[in-house]
DNA sequence: CCAGTTTTAGAGAAGCCTCTCCAATTAATT
DNA sequence: AATTAATTGGAGAGGCTTCTCTAAAACTGG
């Protein structure tokens, strides 16, 4: 019964995602998006009750993506060290497929206004990265490790170094390498020991 | 002959640092550095000639702050790893000692409207660069590698990696662990081969 | 004490952004 | 055909920011 809807969440959702890879989370603008997508302004509102909100569900839409897959590689594998290795070369993979969600993700959610989030926001971020850090720590754990350093370096292994090799690339205007996963990989397998 | 300035250059690029530091690049507004130092916006703008060259001078005097210690403790070391570890532990111990600039540090020129600077600027952020990327390579060779990948791999221990775990625990909200110096040290030794 | 120079001091225009509000539109249901 | 509900479409208030401009202040060398 209602008026057909001529500009969904997902089609503004999107149009968030590439003024944030082109111009940052500051670019994400409720006049941005509108502009962008060619909707009003009230049709912007009528989605997000405000610009937190917008920048909240772009971040979270783009994580939760990233995390479905990453979360998926490493867990595919039965040995340790190759699903580290999977999963360091994982996040190449994606950021190369996604090129515009990967350079949203390169920021922080902090600089998607995490500290005004709502509650409900704030803990569906918290649940994304407490399964990933679980499943990290298992890693680090079957590896024989069980401190919360060995904790971090597999983190920094499986997560962080691949992410910066992405942001080195990407802060220096360039495409991902064909090798940015070997390398990755590599990196992932020396820190792993 | 002239009046003594009240508002001196330094003492305005130290607001910026705090502002960059707690409220991210957008926050560092000239009306922020004018409403944090007392200052009024005339004697903000008698200083810098707009926000562009304000956001400029703040990267690179924190910038070029950081890399000259970084660069000593790179060349401060005859044995290539040596030197190599010695650096990993200089980016933690830097930002350890100065969280507000490091803090400033983890976004990227983009964020400080690189786009927009003036060719002065961009030259001087370049030759920084280049000079840590050029010991970089140095060190990469004498390890007898020689390839572009051997560089890209040195770079991501020495340089990314670190700056990486510091990220990790600042977007936490967190100080930096006590082991943090030697967990970097660590990956960077394994990285190196 | 005067002349000269830098700096302070702040008012105000112009622009962009967020957000509110309400009338008009559109399609399914009755 | 009338009703109903979601949605569009856009005007406009209010706030913050950048930047300009002018006048006054403060100090020093002559």
């Amino acid at each position: 019964m209602p008026r057909p809807p001529r500009f969904e969440t997902p089609l503004l959702l999107d149009a968030a995602v590439r003024l944030a890879a082109t111009a940052g989370p500051s670019g994400v603008t409720m006049s941005a998006v509108a502009k962008r997508t060619g909707a009003p302004s009230g049709s912007v509102y009528h989605r997000f009750p405000n610009r937190t909100a917008l920048l909240a569900e772009v971040w979270l839409r783009t994580t939760e993506r990233f995390q479905e897959r990453y979360h998926a590689a490493l867990t595919g594998e039965d040995d340790p060290r190759r699903a580290g290795r999977a999963a360091a070369r994982q996040v190449v993979a994606w950021c190369r497929a996604h090129p515009d969600e990967a350079a949203l993700l390169l920021h922080g959610a902090e600089e998607f206004g995490r500290a005004d989030w709502p509650d409900e926001y704030v803990r569906r971020a918290d649940e994304g990265n407490r399964r990933v850090l679980g499943t990290l720590t298992a890693l680090a754990k079957s590896l024989g490790e069980d401190t919360p350093q060995a904790v971090e370096r597999v983190t920094l292994a499986l997560v962080d170094l691949p992410v910066s090799l992405v942001r080195r690339h990407y802060r220096a205007g360039e495409v991902l390498p064909p090798h940015a996963e070997d390398l990755a990989e590599e990196c992932a397998a020396a820190l792993l020991g």
